[in-house]
DNA sequence: GTCTATACACCGATAGAC
DNA sequence: GTCTATCGGTGTATAGAC
């Protein structure tokens, strides 16, 4: 066979993994099922990688990288904090309909690593990265829509993570779409209420 | 040994296996472990429930029925609408502070029932009676505070479990109580926005 | 360097002795 | 009825042939 290097196979390990838990969950996705999935030999695994809970860090980044690509380009049509919060809240439960099994693998990785001693420290810093990622958004909507937030923005970036992490919840558990557009409805109300107009700089 | 009637097994075992998930996680909670936690024997097992899986159906009742009973005697002391959700959210927040472990132990149960054909059926049973629980303590607290919702009480409960679900998930990761209790107050500003004045009767 | 073959622990479930 | 002993299968990880 051709030689690969280490780190390639780890990351091709690694998006493996990420595609077996999201389609069978965590609990199926055994070093078996990752190598098949990869096409690679048993051995080829502890090769690349320490263990089997050393490759799921590495899967977590991978997740908490592709949520990064998906939050954006929701604020471009809002014309109103309302709409911008709908909108955004909209396009992340579209996000999880077109990929359930994605969002399962995140809460369950999370809920694994929270168990883990050698991972424990993985969940802060995964939620961390939410939070700066939502405050980011908060920032460039304010700026576009000309109006500031009368809260601190790390204080309303963590609910509007509160907010997708309690809908997703939800919509995993009974998938009542009309249900969770109403929850995004009243909820883009309730936090639209925090804009205020921007005083000129 | 002595004759136990099989029910009072299996409310036993479920007992033991909640309490082997909220210690050590859904994953440690093997039959071995159940059994162990129980003081029984491996076979009474499989003689009192038909399969692990049977058996995690009881615990989930388990649990959401120790849920209701967490939930009410916080609207006592309130005055107004945004302190009834205040204290309100205080007091989950404190519950899963208090026991961690117990909450934990519902988000696996959540995702394993969502990947297991048999319990799939599970979690929008457990939802619904989530919604129909923070449903009853709104009613409640409109009743109380001469208040009425403006918005559909359906569409607020899920929208406050939306909020509780997605407050401990948080907390749980990080541990930043500073953090979690300010998210408490904006949802509470937020949510009691949708209090008005009632209409006498 | 790479992979086949295997070690060894532990799983859910049950047969069969008491 | 109750429990000990065990079955068949799968898990992570690795030794050793190529």
């Amino acid at each position: 066979m051709t030689r690969i290097p280490a780190a390639e196979r780890r990351a091709a390990l690694a998006e493996a993994a990420l595609t077996v838990i999201a389609r069978d969950g965590l609990a199926a996705a055994t070093t078996r099922a990752i190598v098949a999935e990869a096409g690679m030999p048993l051995a080829s695994f502890h090769y690349a990688v320490a263990s089997r809970d050393e490759l799921l860090r590495d899967v977590v980044d991978l997740v908490v990288a592709g949520e990064g690509v998906a939050a954006g380009s929701f604020l471009a049509h809002a014309t109103t904090p309302r709409e911008a919060i709908r909108l955004a809240l909209r396009g992340y439960l579209d996000h999880v309909r077109a990929d359930p099994g994605n969002e399962q693998a995140m809460f369950e990785l999370t809920q694994y690593a929270l168990r883990t001693p050698h991972l424990a420290d993985l969940p802060a810093e995964q939620y961390h990265r939410y939070h700066a990622l939502a405050a980011d958004l908060l920032e460039a909507g304010a700026s576009l829509l000309h109006i500031e937030w009368s809260i601190p923005v790390p204080d309303l970036a963590r609910l509007l993570v509160t907010l997708t992490d309690g809908l997703t919840l939800a919509w995993l558990a009974d998938r009542d779409d009309a249900a969770a557009e109403r929850s995004i409805d009243h909820a883009a109300d309730a936090i639209s209420a925090f804009a205020r107009e921007a005083v000129a700089a």
